[in-house]
RNA sequence: GCCGAAGUAGCUCAGGGGUAGAGCAACUGAUUCGUAAUCAGUAGGCCGGGAGUUCGAAUCUCCCCUUCGGCACCA
């Protein structure tokens, strides 16, 4: 039997063998890194029979398949740690996911923080035993009669759901056996101590929340100590930059609970938010966007007409008058921009006709999916529709790519992956509809060269959609722009336009928004700058700080000329040593310090220091006030 | 909405049936100083809200609200 190397030698062994067994001819240091192998591609435990030719590879630690392979094994052993401790529970799933791995257990009372402990302690008992991992194939009925005789009844309910043809694999570690496809390393002592237990949940069965809700564990699990630390430290970052936490030091916003969900904005939070505004509605005048704005509160009858009641109508926010008449405030605005679509005759000469709104929206979220700026109950898109012929969904589509990527990069952003959505089970539209709307899209995706993630039965109700998400300063992904195909709501609210032969037809409305809502763009804009705006965002972008009360008149001066200029911050002439200034503003995340004492009156110069340098530059007022002012024009 | 945890000064937190605490911030005064903390003093609280137990509740019990971590949801 032939069994080809990575490095392409060939080897020849008597059938049947096993990874383990090739790895040992190769070499006992090889032996004892072996994880697992991947046979053709196929990654398998080491102990399984080989028996015909195939291209072997052994995966130790330095593999990309690694790290898989222990958060799965740390999976394992603690649903081993859990059962051994709790023997009245039963255990469900453990996937492997993002930084670690989880396990869903059933028990009627919650786990405790201490029991985390315990469990914690008893996978590092586990491993220590370095009891030996192996694989057992069983019959269906069998395997399924087993799990319930042992009280396992969501074990026994995953074997009748799997598929008929796949082989039912048991894995035995020590005293415990559990279903699961594999592959798995060879023994429990395998798995690197550089896991730790996170967080205990609520999750519901099979992902429904009209199952019944289970306990689960969360933990990270890691090749080695460095990594986990270097994990922790990453959390502790992202800790850091939370925008809830830099919104109250840096004095931009606050929440409170007469208004659940809504932002207070203080004025540098406002400021920001005008910024970041105005500079998107100068990038869509350029663009020849036409801006409307329109009620906050309409008649019930435009949402049923339009879909939004029967689908949505728990989480819209109602009012009813003396009159009896019910309102909703809106919680989109799609209707509002057809009904302005649909004042006079529309010609095919006025398409694509593109009607943007900063738009206020209201919608009563579930209490639970609130979070900080992140998901608010009161918001505003930068929200518009583009009413156009099929013919013109590509070049729009690409238009709206380039105009995207453009403000993401000035925003700061350079990086995005964008994930393709189609139809979703409870729709609206034929699907033939959809089909057309569906194959649009993906043609339009592909023509503006975007690289799609499939995103399976995620659109939106009434069209497929794009999914713009952009990767933050600390790698973290948001999803912010989308571009969604609508062929229903045309039909539904009735827009037309005069087709060149004379004919009455209807237009495709493109709904797209690039931050999504300012709210939550905001949030991420935040968190990616942890508060170290670039000088045109920044909300107080200088301070003027004395460093003896000799220089206050040439202090004033100098704030003067800035505001002059335009440019917006303070003016600090306390008896204060400077050092205690420039820690006062520093921690208050102002960009530009400029220190003026007796010197700089004299020669006419100001000292700057940028926040987080200890460097200081001497300029001539001037020359400054020059290089602030252009530094601070936003980018368009 | 569901599971779990938490709400004490502006912030971070201690206290735990018998008069409400600290540090930082704030305010007042002094300090005139060269790039991340000068000193002293003052003020600040219905201990999230409501009910109950008790001679007495911030503390114990119940209900509600909000926040946090997840789940579900996200037009």
């Amino acid at each position: 039997m032939a069994i080809t190397l990575p490095d392409g030698s060939v080897r020849d062994y008597d059938a049947p063998t096993t990874g383990a067994e090739i790895a040992a001819s190769i070499g006992a240091g090889l032996a004892k890194a072996a994880l697992a192998v991947k046979v053709d591609g196929e990654l398998r435990d080491l102990k399984r029979a080989i028996d015909h030719d195939a291209a072997l590879e052994i995966v130790t630690s330095k593999s990309p398949d690694a790290l898989e392979l222990v958060r799965h094994d740390a999976a394992h052993v603690l649903a081993q740690a859990a059962k051994e401790l709790f023997p009245d529970i039963q255990v469900t799933i453990g996937p492997v996911i993002e930084d670690g791995f989880y396990y869903d257990f059933s028990r009627s009372e919650p786990f405790t923080p201490e029991d985390l402990e315990k469990m914690e302690k008893r996978m590092a008992e586990i491993i220590d035993r370095d009891d030996p991992i192996d694989r057992e194939v069983w019959d269906r009925d069998e395997a399924a009669a087993f799990f319930e005789s042992v009280g396992e009844s969501y074990k026994s309910e995953i074997i009748r759901d799997l598929p008929a043809d796949q082989t039912i694999t048991l894995y035995r570690q020590g005293d415990w056996i559990d279903l699961c496809r594999g592959p798995h390393l060879p023994s429990t002592g395998k798995v690197p101590k550089a896991f730790k237990l996170m967080k205990l949940a609520g999750a519901y069965w099979r992902g429904d929340s009209r199952n019944e809700m289970l306990q689960r564990v969360y933990g990270t699990a890691w090749l080695n100590k460095d990594q986990l630390k270097d994990h922790l430290t990453r959390l502790e970052e992202a800790e850091k930059r939370d925008h809830r936490k830099l919104g109250r030091e840096m004095d931009l916003f606050h929440f409170q609970e007469e208004a659940v969900g809504s932002v207070f904005w203080h004025d540098k939070g406002w400021r920001l938010y005008r910024t970041v505004q105005n500079y998107v509605r100068r990038r869509l005048d350029a663009e020849h966007y036409q801006e409307v704005n329109t009620p906050q509160m309409v008649d019930r009858s435009l949402w049923e007409a339009s879909g939004h009641w029967e689908k949505f109508r728990e989480h819209m926010f109602t009012a009813q008058t003396e009159d009896d008449r019910i309102w909703a405030m809106k919680p989109m605005n799609c209707p509002c921009h057809v009904q302005i679509f649909r004042q006079g005759t529309k010609s095919y000469r006025d398409l694509p006709l593109r009607m943007a709104e900063f738009g206020s929206c209201l919608r009563y979220e579930p209490s639970g999916a609130l979070h900080g700026l992140m998901r608010v109950r009161a918001f505003t898109q930068d929200d518009a529709h583009i009413f156009c012929t099929e013919d013109q969904i590509t070049s729009e589509t690409i238009r709206f790519c380039e105009l995207l990527s453009s403000i993401y990069s000035d925003l700061g952003f350079e990086a995005f992956v964008v994930k393709f959505s189609d139809r979703p089970d409870v729709r609206a539209g034929e699907d033939a509809v959809w089909d057309q709307a569906e194959d649009a899209l993906k043609a339009a995706a592909e023509a503006a060269n975007l690289d799609l993630e499939l995103n399976p039965g995620e659109g939106a109700f009434y069209g497929p959609k794009l999914e713009f998400v952009l990767r933050d300063a600390i790698g973290r992904d948001w999803q912010c722009g989308t571009l969604q195909v609508d062929f229903v709501l045309p039909e539904r609210l009735d827009a037309t336009y005069v087709a060149e032969s004379g004919d009455r037809k209807r237009p495709v409305m493109l709904h797209r928004a690039i931050l999504g809502s300012f709210e939550r763009f905001l949030a991420v804009l935040i968190e990616h700058y942890a508060g170290h705006f670039p000088l045109w965002l920044a909300p107080t972008q200088y301070v003027v700080a004395t460093v003896t009360n000799e220089a206050d008149d040439y202090a004033t001066e100098v704030h003067a000329q800035l505001a002059q200029a335009g440019l917006v911050g303070l003016l600090d002439t306390a008896a204060d040593k400077i050092s205690y200034k420039v820690r006062q503003h520093s921690v208050g995340k102002i960009p530009v310090i400029l220190a003026v004492g007796k010197r700089e009156a004299e020669e006419r110069t100001v000292s700057i220091r940028r926040l987080g340098s200890k460097e200081q530059q001497s300029l001539a007022l001037a020359d400054a006030i020059h290089t602030l002012t252009n530094e601070s024009q936003p980018p368009a």
